[in-house]
DNA sequence: CTGTTGATAAATGTATACAAAGAATGCTGA
DNA sequence: TCAGCATTCTTTGTATACATTTATCAACAG
Protein backbone atom coordinates (compact mmCIF):
# COMPACT_ATOMS: atom_id res chain seq x y z
CA UNK A 1 0.00 0.00 0.00
CA UNK A 2 1.34 3.36 -0.87
CA UNK A 3 2.13 5.73 1.92
CA UNK A 4 -0.04 8.12 0.38
CA UNK A 5 -2.86 6.19 0.63
CA UNK A 6 -2.13 5.00 4.03
CA UNK A 7 -2.04 8.88 5.56
CA UNK A 8 -5.26 9.25 3.32
CA UNK A 9 -7.21 6.46 5.14
CA UNK A 10 -5.40 7.33 8.55
CA UNK A 11 -6.60 11.30 8.46
CA UNK A 12 -9.65 10.49 6.85
CA UNK A 13 -10.94 7.95 9.24
CA UNK A 14 -9.70 10.01 12.23
CA UNK A 15 -11.43 13.33 10.61
CA UNK A 16 -14.74 10.83 10.06
CA UNK A 17 -14.55 8.93 13.64
CA UNK A 18 -13.97 12.53 15.64
CA UNK A 19 -10.27 11.50 16.40
CA UNK A 20 -9.56 15.10 14.71
CA UNK A 21 -12.14 17.43 15.60
CA UNK A 22 -13.70 20.10 13.41
CA UNK A 23 -11.37 23.01 13.89
CA UNK A 24 -8.20 21.08 14.90
CA UNK A 25 -5.12 22.23 12.64
CA UNK A 26 -3.06 19.96 10.65
CA UNK A 27 0.78 21.08 10.22
CA UNK A 28 2.77 18.97 8.07
CA UNK A 29 5.26 17.92 9.85
CA UNK A 30 3.20 16.65 13.24
CA UNK A 31 1.11 14.54 10.74
CA UNK A 32 3.76 13.01 8.78
CA UNK A 33 5.66 12.81 12.14
CA UNK A 34 2.44 11.04 13.56
CA UNK A 35 1.51 8.73 10.84
CA UNK A 36 4.82 7.58 9.95
CA UNK A 37 5.20 8.98 6.64
CA UNK A 38 7.31 11.53 5.06
CA UNK A 39 5.76 15.11 3.95
CA UNK A 40 5.30 14.52 0.21
CA UNK A 41 2.82 11.47 0.57
CA UNK A 42 1.13 13.42 3.92
CA UNK A 43 0.09 16.44 1.15
CA UNK A 44 -1.02 14.34 -1.31
CA UNK A 45 -3.56 13.07 1.30
CA UNK A 46 -3.72 16.27 2.62
CA UNK A 47 -4.68 17.37 -0.94
CA UNK A 48 -7.01 14.89 -1.53
CA UNK A 49 -8.99 15.58 1.30
CA UNK A 50 -9.11 19.11 0.40
CA UNK A 51 -11.29 17.93 -2.54
CA UNK A 52 -13.35 16.12 -0.15
CA UNK A 53 -14.50 19.16 1.51
CA UNK A 54 -13.05 17.49 5.13
CA UNK A 55 -10.05 19.68 5.76
CA UNK A 56 -10.41 23.76 4.65
CA UNK A 57 -7.40 26.62 3.88
CA UNK A 58 -8.02 28.90 6.69
CA UNK A 59 -6.69 32.20 6.65
CA UNK A 60 -3.88 31.93 4.41
CA UNK A 61 -1.84 29.30 5.64
CA UNK A 62 -2.66 26.19 7.84
CA UNK A 63 -5.21 23.72 7.46
CA UNK A 64 -7.74 22.91 9.60
CA UNK A 65 -10.48 20.48 10.03
CA UNK A 66 -13.91 21.62 8.30
CA UNK A 67 -16.64 22.16 10.73
CA UNK A 68 -20.03 20.42 10.92
CA UNK A 69 -22.71 22.86 12.15
CA UNK A 70 -26.85 22.78 12.04
CA UNK A 71 -26.74 24.27 8.55
CA UNK A 72 -24.27 22.14 7.19
CA UNK A 73 -26.56 19.49 8.38
CA UNK A 74 -29.32 21.01 6.22
CA UNK A 75 -27.21 21.72 3.32
CA UNK A 76 -26.12 18.54 3.08
CA UNK A 77 -29.38 16.74 3.10
CA UNK A 78 -30.60 19.52 0.22
CA UNK A 79 -28.11 17.34 -2.12
CA UNK A 80 -29.02 14.07 -0.58
CA UNK A 81 -32.29 13.76 -1.22
CA UNK A 82 -32.39 14.26 -4.86
CA UNK A 83 -29.34 11.87 -4.91
CA UNK A 84 -30.87 9.14 -2.70
CA UNK A 85 -34.09 9.11 -4.70
CA UNK A 86 -32.25 8.87 -8.13
CA UNK A 87 -29.97 6.20 -6.63
CA UNK A 88 -33.48 4.23 -5.61
CA UNK A 89 -35.33 5.02 -8.69
CA UNK A 90 -32.22 3.20 -10.97
CA UNK A 91 -31.84 0.37 -8.25
CA UNK A 92 -35.34 -0.37 -8.79
CA UNK A 93 -35.58 -0.37 -12.29
CA UNK A 94 -32.11 -2.37 -12.83
CA UNK A 95 -31.62 -4.45 -9.77
CA UNK A 96 -31.39 -7.70 -9.23
CA UNK A 97 -34.32 -8.88 -7.17
CA UNK A 98 -33.00 -11.77 -5.10
CA UNK A 99 -29.96 -9.31 -3.68
CA UNK A 100 -32.68 -7.00 -2.52
CA UNK A 101 -35.27 -9.27 -1.22
CA UNK A 102 -32.38 -10.82 0.82
CA UNK A 103 -31.73 -7.47 2.19
CA UNK A 104 -35.67 -6.99 2.83
CA UNK A 105 -35.53 -10.14 4.38
CA UNK A 106 -32.35 -8.91 6.99
CA UNK A 107 -34.17 -5.44 7.46
CA UNK A 108 -37.65 -7.20 8.85
CA UNK A 109 -35.09 -8.32 11.85
CA UNK A 110 -33.28 -5.45 12.11
CA UNK A 111 -35.73 -4.55 15.54
CA UNK A 112 -33.43 -7.32 16.74
CA UNK A 113 -30.54 -6.14 16.20
CA UNK A 114 -31.08 -2.83 17.21
CA UNK A 115 -32.16 -4.28 20.33
CA UNK A 116 -28.91 -6.43 20.93
CA UNK A 117 -26.66 -3.48 22.15
CA UNK A 118 -23.30 -2.22 21.02
CA UNK A 119 -22.84 -4.85 18.92
CA UNK A 120 -26.42 -4.90 17.44
CA UNK A 121 -26.06 -1.73 16.37
CA UNK A 122 -22.99 -1.85 14.83
CA UNK A 123 -24.34 -5.08 12.77
CA UNK A 124 -27.53 -2.96 12.05
CA UNK A 125 -24.81 0.08 10.45
CA UNK A 126 -23.45 -2.69 8.43
CA UNK A 127 -26.52 -3.70 6.68
CA UNK A 128 -27.70 -0.35 5.65
CA UNK A 129 -23.74 -0.40 4.26
CA UNK A 130 -24.70 -3.45 2.67
CA UNK A 131 -27.79 -1.88 1.12
CA UNK A 132 -25.64 1.58 0.18
CA UNK A 133 -23.30 -1.12 -1.87
CA UNK A 134 -26.20 -2.87 -3.30
CA UNK A 135 -28.04 0.32 -4.36
CA UNK A 136 -24.49 1.55 -5.54
CA UNK A 137 -23.73 -1.80 -7.65
CA UNK A 138 -27.36 -1.86 -9.43
CA UNK A 139 -26.51 1.94 -10.66
CA UNK A 140 -24.12 1.23 -12.56
CA UNK A 141 -23.23 5.33 -13.32
CA UNK A 142 -19.88 5.97 -11.96
CA UNK A 143 -20.77 9.98 -11.81
CA UNK A 144 -24.04 9.12 -9.42
CA UNK A 145 -21.87 6.20 -7.41
CA UNK A 146 -19.20 8.91 -7.24
CA UNK A 147 -21.47 12.02 -6.61
CA UNK A 148 -23.03 9.13 -3.44
CA UNK A 149 -19.69 8.12 -2.22
CA UNK A 150 -18.74 11.69 -1.31
CA UNK A 151 -21.96 12.22 0.62
CA UNK A 152 -21.91 9.23 2.15
CA UNK A 153 -18.06 10.62 3.49
CA UNK A 154 -20.14 13.71 4.91
CA UNK A 155 -23.29 11.37 6.44
CA UNK A 156 -20.87 9.61 8.32
CA UNK A 157 -19.26 12.78 10.24
CA UNK A 158 -22.79 13.55 10.79
CA UNK A 159 -24.09 10.31 12.37
CA UNK A 160 -21.64 10.63 15.10
CA UNK A 161 -23.33 13.83 16.00
CA UNK A 162 -27.23 12.02 16.25
CA UNK A 163 -27.69 9.75 19.58
CA UNK A 164 -28.54 6.65 18.36
CA UNK A 165 -31.88 6.47 19.47
CA UNK A 166 -33.11 2.92 19.57
CA UNK A 167 -36.70 4.33 18.83
CA UNK A 168 -35.86 6.08 16.07
CA UNK A 169 -33.19 3.48 14.55
CA UNK A 170 -36.66 0.72 14.87
CA UNK A 171 -38.36 3.33 12.77
CA UNK A 172 -35.76 4.11 10.38
CA UNK A 173 -35.42 0.57 9.24
CA UNK A 174 -39.16 0.11 8.15
CA UNK A 175 -38.91 2.92 6.57
CA UNK A 176 -35.77 1.65 4.58
CA UNK A 177 -37.74 -1.42 4.55
CA UNK A 178 -40.32 0.46 2.19
CA UNK A 179 -37.65 1.26 0.26
CA UNK A 180 -36.05 -2.19 -0.80
CA UNK A 181 -39.30 -3.24 -0.84
CA UNK A 182 -40.18 -0.91 -3.73
CA UNK A 183 -37.24 -1.61 -5.75
CA UNK A 184 -38.01 -5.76 -5.25
CA UNK A 185 -41.09 -4.84 -6.90
CA UNK A 186 -39.46 -2.64 -9.83
CA UNK A 187 -41.32 0.91 -8.65
CA UNK A 188 -39.37 3.05 -9.19
CA UNK A 189 -41.79 6.16 -8.05
CA UNK A 190 -42.79 4.53 -4.99
CA UNK A 191 -39.02 3.71 -3.91
CA UNK A 192 -38.22 7.58 -4.74
CA UNK A 193 -41.70 8.46 -2.63
CA UNK A 194 -40.55 6.07 0.22
CA UNK A 195 -36.93 7.67 0.38
CA UNK A 196 -38.18 11.09 0.34
CA UNK A 197 -39.95 10.34 3.68
CA UNK A 198 -36.71 8.85 4.78
CA UNK A 199 -34.92 11.40 4.14
CA UNK A 200 -37.65 13.83 5.85
CA UNK A 201 -37.51 11.68 9.03
CA UNK A 202 -33.85 11.54 9.22
CA UNK A 203 -32.93 14.95 8.74
CA UNK A 204 -35.79 15.84 11.68
CA UNK A 205 -33.70 13.36 13.94
CA UNK A 206 -30.40 14.94 12.77
CA UNK A 207 -31.32 18.10 13.56
CA UNK A 208 -33.04 17.36 16.87
CA UNK A 209 -29.71 15.31 17.27
CA UNK A 210 -27.65 18.29 17.21
CA UNK A 211 -29.63 20.40 19.03
CA UNK A 212 -29.87 18.41 21.90
CA UNK A 213 -26.18 18.09 20.98
CA UNK A 214 -25.67 21.79 21.62
CA UNK A 215 -27.29 22.25 24.64
CA UNK A 216 -25.69 19.48 26.45
CA UNK A 217 -22.25 21.01 25.05
CA UNK A 218 -23.53 24.75 26.52
CA UNK A 219 -24.20 23.50 29.69
CA UNK A 220 -21.38 21.16 30.36
CA UNK B 1 -0.01 30.98 -7.99
CA UNK B 2 1.21 27.53 -7.45
CA UNK B 3 3.08 25.63 -9.54
CA UNK B 4 0.27 22.70 -8.61
CA UNK B 5 -2.47 24.93 -9.01
CA UNK B 6 -1.03 26.39 -12.35
CA UNK B 7 0.08 22.59 -13.54
CA UNK B 8 -4.16 21.38 -12.72
CA UNK B 9 -5.11 24.22 -14.10
CA UNK B 10 -3.30 23.53 -17.72
CA UNK B 11 -3.95 19.85 -17.68
CA UNK B 12 -7.67 20.65 -16.57
CA UNK B 13 -8.01 22.54 -19.64
CA UNK B 14 -5.66 20.97 -22.33
CA UNK B 15 -8.36 17.82 -21.00
CA UNK B 16 -11.72 19.63 -21.66
CA UNK B 17 -10.73 21.08 -24.95
CA UNK B 18 -9.27 17.76 -26.12
CA UNK B 19 -5.79 18.54 -26.56
CA UNK B 20 -5.04 16.27 -24.07
CA UNK B 21 -7.63 13.37 -26.33
CA UNK B 22 -9.24 10.58 -24.43
CA UNK B 23 -6.68 7.42 -24.10
CA UNK B 24 -3.81 10.30 -23.94
CA UNK B 25 -1.45 8.56 -21.35
CA UNK B 26 0.39 11.11 -18.65
CA UNK B 27 4.19 10.65 -18.01
CA UNK B 28 4.88 12.79 -15.24
CA UNK B 29 8.50 13.81 -16.47
CA UNK B 30 6.95 14.09 -20.30
CA UNK B 31 4.26 16.40 -18.72
CA UNK B 32 6.31 18.35 -15.87
CA UNK B 33 8.52 19.46 -18.68
CA UNK B 34 6.05 20.37 -21.10
CA UNK B 35 4.14 22.43 -18.33
CA UNK B 36 7.61 23.83 -16.70
CA UNK B 37 7.07 22.44 -13.10
CA UNK B 38 8.62 20.20 -11.25
CA UNK B 39 7.04 16.66 -10.22
CA UNK B 40 6.19 17.19 -7.53
CA UNK B 41 3.27 20.03 -7.86
CA UNK B 42 2.74 18.29 -11.29
CA UNK B 43 1.99 14.53 -9.32
CA UNK B 44 -0.32 16.91 -6.79
CA UNK B 45 -2.27 18.34 -9.85
CA UNK B 46 -2.67 14.66 -11.64
CA UNK B 47 -4.00 13.50 -8.16
CA UNK B 48 -6.43 15.83 -7.83
CA UNK B 49 -7.59 15.15 -11.81
CA UNK B 50 -8.18 11.97 -10.97
CA UNK B 51 -10.26 12.50 -7.91
CA UNK B 52 -12.15 14.55 -10.58
CA UNK B 53 -12.57 11.47 -12.83
CA UNK B 54 -10.45 12.77 -16.04
CA UNK B 55 -7.72 10.93 -15.66
CA UNK B 56 -7.81 7.11 -14.27
CA UNK B 57 -4.67 4.52 -13.98
CA UNK B 58 -4.60 2.03 -16.26
CA UNK B 59 -3.24 -1.60 -15.94
CA UNK B 60 -1.46 -1.19 -12.61
CA UNK B 61 1.03 2.43 -13.94
CA UNK B 62 0.44 4.80 -16.12
CA UNK B 63 -2.26 7.53 -16.05
CA UNK B 64 -4.68 8.03 -19.02
CA UNK B 65 -7.52 10.42 -19.84
CA UNK B 66 -10.38 8.85 -19.57
CA UNK B 67 -12.26 8.06 -22.10
CA UNK B 68 -15.76 9.40 -22.90
CA UNK B 69 -18.47 7.33 -24.48
CA UNK B 70 -21.96 7.12 -25.52
CA UNK B 71 -22.91 5.25 -22.33
CA UNK B 72 -20.84 8.06 -20.83
CA UNK B 73 -23.12 10.50 -21.70
CA UNK B 74 -26.18 8.80 -20.46
CA UNK B 75 -24.83 7.90 -17.06
CA UNK B 76 -23.70 11.63 -16.71
CA UNK B 77 -27.53 12.78 -17.36
CA UNK B 78 -28.30 10.15 -14.68
CA UNK B 79 -26.65 12.63 -12.46
CA UNK B 80 -27.44 15.70 -14.26
CA UNK B 81 -31.20 15.48 -14.10
CA UNK B 82 -31.49 15.24 -10.16
CA UNK B 83 -28.51 17.67 -9.39
CA UNK B 84 -29.97 20.11 -11.96
CA UNK B 85 -33.83 19.63 -10.81
CA UNK B 86 -32.84 20.53 -6.99
CA UNK B 87 -30.32 23.32 -8.10
CA UNK B 88 -33.13 25.16 -10.12
CA UNK B 89 -35.87 24.42 -7.09
CA UNK B 90 -34.02 25.61 -4.62
CA UNK B 91 -32.85 29.06 -6.73
CA UNK B 92 -36.69 29.51 -7.24
CA UNK B 93 -36.73 29.47 -3.51
CA UNK B 94 -34.37 31.58 -2.68
CA UNK B 95 -32.98 33.26 -5.32
CA UNK B 96 -32.83 37.22 -6.00
CA UNK B 97 -35.49 38.08 -8.84
CA UNK B 98 -34.05 40.71 -10.05
CA UNK B 99 -30.58 39.07 -11.09
CA UNK B 100 -32.92 36.34 -12.67
CA UNK B 101 -35.14 38.80 -14.20
CA UNK B 102 -32.05 40.23 -15.89
CA UNK B 103 -31.11 37.17 -17.70
CA UNK B 104 -33.82 36.20 -18.41
CA UNK B 105 -33.76 39.47 -20.40
CA UNK B 106 -30.81 38.19 -22.01
CA UNK B 107 -31.95 34.90 -22.99
CA UNK B 108 -34.98 36.45 -24.65
CA UNK B 109 -32.20 38.10 -27.29
CA UNK B 110 -30.23 34.82 -27.72
CA UNK B 111 -31.25 34.27 -30.81
CA UNK B 112 -29.46 36.95 -32.07
CA UNK B 113 -26.09 35.55 -30.47
CA UNK B 114 -26.62 32.41 -31.64
CA UNK B 115 -26.52 33.51 -34.87
CA UNK B 116 -23.54 35.87 -34.79
CA UNK B 117 -21.10 33.14 -35.65
CA UNK B 118 -18.36 32.31 -33.84
CA UNK B 119 -18.15 34.79 -31.12
CA UNK B 120 -21.87 35.21 -30.93
CA UNK B 121 -21.94 31.55 -29.48
CA UNK B 122 -19.23 32.14 -27.37
CA UNK B 123 -21.00 34.96 -26.36
CA UNK B 124 -23.97 32.68 -25.67
CA UNK B 125 -22.25 30.27 -23.95
CA UNK B 126 -20.89 32.84 -21.57
CA UNK B 127 -24.41 33.45 -20.66
CA UNK B 128 -25.08 29.94 -20.03
CA UNK B 129 -21.93 30.30 -17.79
CA UNK B 130 -23.19 33.40 -15.92
CA UNK B 131 -26.53 31.86 -15.47
CA UNK B 132 -24.61 28.56 -13.76
CA UNK B 133 -23.25 30.89 -11.61
CA UNK B 134 -26.15 32.75 -10.64
CA UNK B 135 -27.96 29.06 -9.58
CA UNK B 136 -24.90 28.17 -7.33
CA UNK B 137 -24.49 31.51 -5.94
CA UNK B 138 -28.41 31.22 -5.12
CA UNK B 139 -28.27 27.90 -3.39
CA UNK B 140 -25.58 28.87 -0.66
CA UNK B 141 -25.41 24.93 -0.45
CA UNK B 142 -21.69 23.92 -0.42
CA UNK B 143 -22.32 20.61 -1.17
CA UNK B 144 -24.53 20.71 -3.72
CA UNK B 145 -22.79 23.11 -5.27
CA UNK B 146 -19.56 21.26 -5.35
CA UNK B 147 -21.49 18.78 -7.24
CA UNK B 148 -22.41 20.81 -9.66
CA UNK B 149 -19.63 22.15 -10.34
CA UNK B 150 -18.10 18.44 -10.94
CA UNK B 151 -20.52 18.05 -13.10
CA UNK B 152 -20.23 21.02 -15.27
CA UNK B 153 -16.63 19.39 -15.66
CA UNK B 154 -17.68 16.67 -17.63
CA UNK B 155 -20.31 18.62 -19.38
CA UNK B 156 -17.86 21.14 -20.50
CA UNK B 157 -16.18 17.49 -21.60
CA UNK B 158 -19.39 16.38 -23.62
CA UNK B 159 -20.49 19.48 -25.07
CA UNK B 160 -17.26 19.48 -27.76
CA UNK B 161 -18.54 16.25 -28.95
CA UNK B 162 -22.00 17.48 -29.58
CA UNK B 163 -22.19 19.31 -33.02
CA UNK B 164 -23.43 23.45 -32.75
CA UNK B 165 -26.29 23.01 -34.51
CA UNK B 166 -28.36 26.74 -34.33
CA UNK B 167 -31.64 25.10 -34.49
CA UNK B 168 -30.95 23.35 -31.68
CA UNK B 169 -29.23 25.87 -29.49
CA UNK B 170 -32.36 28.42 -30.25
CA UNK B 171 -34.45 25.35 -28.45
CA UNK B 172 -32.26 25.18 -25.98
CA UNK B 173 -32.47 29.03 -25.33
CA UNK B 174 -36.32 28.96 -24.88
CA UNK B 175 -36.04 25.66 -22.28
CA UNK B 176 -33.60 27.76 -20.61
CA UNK B 177 -35.93 30.91 -20.44
CA UNK B 178 -38.93 28.93 -19.04
CA UNK B 179 -36.62 27.63 -16.44
CA UNK B 180 -35.54 31.15 -15.60
CA UNK B 181 -38.72 32.27 -15.69
CA UNK B 182 -39.87 29.98 -13.48
CA UNK B 183 -37.61 30.94 -10.68
CA UNK B 184 -38.30 34.38 -11.08
CA UNK B 185 -42.10 33.62 -10.23
CA UNK B 186 -40.72 31.84 -7.55
CA UNK B 187 -41.91 28.16 -8.54
CA UNK B 188 -39.69 25.74 -7.77
CA UNK B 189 -41.84 22.62 -9.08
CA UNK B 190 -42.46 24.69 -12.61
CA UNK B 191 -38.52 25.48 -12.48
CA UNK B 192 -37.95 21.73 -12.14
CA UNK B 193 -40.46 20.42 -14.59
CA UNK B 194 -38.99 22.68 -17.17
CA UNK B 195 -35.51 21.47 -16.31
CA UNK B 196 -36.56 18.12 -16.60
CA UNK B 197 -37.59 18.77 -20.15
CA UNK B 198 -34.54 20.79 -20.75
CA UNK B 199 -32.42 17.88 -19.58
CA UNK B 200 -34.60 15.40 -21.63
CA UNK B 201 -33.84 17.22 -24.71
CA UNK B 202 -30.24 17.92 -24.17
CA UNK B 203 -29.52 14.34 -23.82
CA UNK B 204 -31.56 13.47 -27.24
CA UNK B 205 -29.28 16.24 -28.73
CA UNK B 206 -26.01 14.98 -27.19
CA UNK B 207 -26.62 11.44 -27.95
CA UNK B 208 -27.25 12.10 -31.55
CA UNK B 209 -24.82 14.72 -32.00
CA UNK B 210 -21.97 11.75 -30.34
CA UNK B 211 -23.37 8.96 -32.89
CA UNK B 212 -23.48 11.12 -35.64
CA UNK B 213 -19.97 11.87 -34.99
CA UNK B 214 -19.06 8.19 -34.09
CA UNK B 215 -20.15 7.44 -37.92
CA UNK B 216 -18.11 10.34 -39.52
CA UNK B 217 -14.82 8.73 -37.50
CA UNK B 218 -15.82 5.60 -39.15
CA UNK B 219 -15.58 7.10 -42.64
CA UNK B 220 -12.92 9.19 -42.01
C1' DC C 1 9.01 -21.72 -32.75
C1' DT C 2 6.93 -20.53 -28.46
C1' DG C 3 6.65 -19.91 -23.59
C1' DT C 4 9.00 -18.69 -19.52
C1' DT C 5 12.29 -16.51 -16.86
C1' DG C 6 15.79 -13.32 -15.73
C1' DA C 7 18.02 -8.91 -16.55
C1' DT C 8 17.71 -4.29 -17.66
C1' DA C 9 15.66 -0.02 -18.14
C1' DA C 10 12.23 3.26 -17.33
C1' DA C 11 8.70 5.06 -14.65
C1' DT C 12 6.49 5.76 -10.29
C1' DG C 13 6.70 6.46 -5.19
C1' DT C 14 9.16 8.47 -1.17
C1' DA C 15 12.40 11.18 1.39
C1' DT C 16 14.95 15.11 2.05
C1' DA C 17 17.14 19.37 1.00
C1' DC C 18 16.33 23.95 -0.36
C1' DA C 19 13.55 28.23 -1.28
C1' DA C 20 10.04 31.32 -0.30
C1' DA C 21 6.34 33.18 2.12
C1' DG C 22 4.07 34.36 6.67
C1' DA C 23 3.64 34.88 11.35
C1' DA C 24 5.50 36.02 15.71
C1' DT C 25 8.42 38.66 18.50
C1' DG C 26 11.23 42.03 20.08
C1' DC C 27 13.30 46.47 19.40
C1' DT C 28 13.20 51.31 18.72
C1' DG C 29 11.26 55.73 18.72
C1' DA C 30 7.74 58.66 19.85
C1' DT D 1 3.17 52.53 26.97
C1' DC D 2 2.07 51.78 22.35
C1' DA D 3 2.70 51.82 17.35
C1' DG D 4 5.51 50.65 13.64
C1' DC D 5 9.08 48.16 11.75
C1' DA D 6 12.64 44.90 11.21
C1' DT D 7 14.37 40.45 12.16
C1' DT D 8 13.94 35.79 13.07
C1' DC D 9 11.71 31.61 13.05
C1' DT D 10 8.28 28.54 11.68
C1' DT D 11 5.70 26.56 7.97
C1' DT D 12 4.54 25.74 3.40
C1' DG D 13 5.89 25.05 -1.54
C1' DT D 14 9.26 23.16 -4.94
C1' DA D 15 13.10 20.62 -6.70
C1' DT D 16 15.84 16.77 -6.79
C1' DA D 17 17.98 12.61 -5.30
C1' DC D 18 17.06 7.99 -4.03
C1' DA D 19 14.24 3.62 -3.64
C1' DT D 20 11.02 0.56 -5.44
C1' DT D 21 8.15 -1.35 -8.61
C1' DT D 22 6.90 -2.81 -13.15
C1' DA D 23 7.25 -3.39 -18.02
C1' DT D 24 10.00 -4.79 -21.81
C1' DC D 25 13.22 -7.47 -24.09
C1' DA D 26 16.33 -11.02 -24.75
C1' DA D 27 18.04 -15.48 -23.95
C1' DC D 28 17.31 -20.10 -23.04
C1' DA D 29 14.75 -24.32 -22.41
C1' DG D 30 11.24 -27.20 -24.00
Amino acid sequence: MRASDKAYRALLDDIVDGSLAPGTALAEVEQSERLGVSRTPLREALSQLRKDGLIEQTRGRGLTVTDVSLDDIVELYELRQPLEQQAVKLAAQRGNSQIFGQLAAEFRNADRLIEGGEVGIRAYYQLNERLDQAIEDAISSPYLVAALKSLHLHLARIRRLSRRDPVRLKAAAIETLVIIEAIVDRNPELAASATQVHMQQSLRNALEAARSREVTQRVA
